[in-house]
DNA sequence: ATCTTGACGCTTGCATGCTAGTACTTTTGC
DNA sequence: GCAAAAGTACTAGCATGCAAGCGTCAAGAT
């Protein structure tokens, strides 16, 4: 029986973790279409590599909820559905909300640097450099829940953005939009380094929100790529973590 | 190429699933000790199953922050990390009580009945009946969840609470202390029929934090199960959410 | 013309064999 | 005696083969 060992190298790079970056990438910027088929051998053939990193790949999409598996049929791009982005703003909204209230209670002048240098190499990219400007972007985000202590719970938002990435990917970006988005950046900012708590958790939310305002406009544009009403997502492979009683229908 | 159907029924159990129920329960109840050898081979035999659900499963528990993976060498059960309890209470605290919050706005009838009928039932389970009294815990928790519209947002909290259920078991459990829960549960929800907003959002919290108070306790009690300072997580095998960079050392 | 039925192709779930890499043990050289 | 090096037992990553279940569609019965 081997032991643990408390100082280990972290594992390297696998083919798995590959494939599912690129993949998951591709989904949610929607290169991948929503309700497009993609079975095991499909993705094994077009990377090059057998089976089973092919399905494990699936199912790590599929608990992310970006990819749905029914047996002995097929696997699927996940449709957009309008209840995950609301509950996906829902969680981004509150924790990142929270974050940011902590992060002005905690904030030191190395932190004050941190947040200006990001604004600032996000104004430099404003105008041209559209992937520099999301990275910094996330980066700001990102700092928030640094600040506050409690850099691993970005994780949990970041895995809740999946779902209003695939909606953010729908709408056209232009040189314009990501003026206003440094604009609203500037003030979040601005009134962190004020301390001003109440005002920067207030253009914070202001910020989040506009994000997913074009859910309505999207689904109208891109009917096909959302779910039909009242078709629920399956239930992942993953057993359930509360129990399967449905909250929901002994409330109606 | 098959088609999406919008109606399709869910997938039933697998084997995988059904594995990885039984061995999550047993890591999150302590029943598999922190930092144990458990590999594929251990669990194919001991389920009677083959490599392939078994590795699966390793893949998810490891995602799930219950397992570390090194690759030849061997996978182990996750010593419990201060940093993951504390970062676990932050999300748990931070979602749950905007939810009841946002569930007080939107308390209808219904919703008040479900909430007194679970406090009824667990009331009932008190003294005798410990995994009752448990399950109807969740129902209070989850029902928030329900009552404010974002039942899928619970699912984030479980993830999260996994960690702290861990800490929970290490901590003796008794008719008493389930008699401070109930009444600690007995508050909440009368501050929420009340539509005490504040009063609910505040006895929420005082018994959130009281959950993993224990943590210095258990850390001095059992510092086997515990990881090392300065030994962080090791990566997942799921390329990461966000970029790489450590915003934590450009703080410093 | 319509319905039933059965063969077919495709899918995912699972079993198994091989390979490269790790920590540990033994042997070897001095 | 001791350190370095070769050998060993185990691991997880990956490839591949088989089985069972699903929808599809054509052939046949009514």
């Amino acid at each position: 029986m081997k032991r643990y060992l408390d100082f280990k190298a972290p594992r390297r790079s696998t083919v798995t973790m590959q494939v599912h970056g690129d993949l998951r990438q591709r989904i949610t910027t929607g290169a991948l279409k929503p309700k497009s088929s993609i079975s095991e051998n499909e993705i094994a053939q077009s990377y090059g590599v057998s089976r089973t990193p092919a399905r494990e790949v699936l199912g790590r999409l599929e608990e992310e909820g970006l990819v749905e598996i029914y047996p002995q049929y097929g696997s699927f791009i996940a449709p957009i559905r309008a209840e995950d982005i609301l509950d996906s703003q829902f969680v981004r909204e509150s924790l990142e909300c929270t974050a940011l209230a902590r992060a002005i209670e905690r904030l030191t002048p190395a932190g004050e640097e941190c947040l200006s240098g990001i604004i600032a190499r996000q104004r430099n990219a404003v105008s041209d450099d559209e992937a520099a400007f999301v990275m910094h972007d996330e980066d700001m985000h990102a700092c928030f829940f640094a600040l506050a202590g409690h850099e691993r719970a970005w994780s949990v938002v970041a895995s809740a953005k999946l779902q209003l990435d695939r909606l953010r990917h729908l709408s056209a970006r232009s040189a314009e939009k990501r003026l206003a988005v440094l604009a609203e950046h500037e003030t979040i900012v601005t009134a962190t380094l004020g301390r001003d708590a109440e005002g920067a958790v207030a253009a914070l939310r202001h910020h989040l929100r506009g994000a997913f305002a074009s859910l309505a406009d999207a689904q109208a544009r891109y009917p096909e790529f959302f779910a039909e009403i009242g078709n629920p997502r399956p239930p992942s492979t993953k057993v359930p973590l509360d129990r399967p009683k449905n909250l929901a229908t002994e409330l109606a």
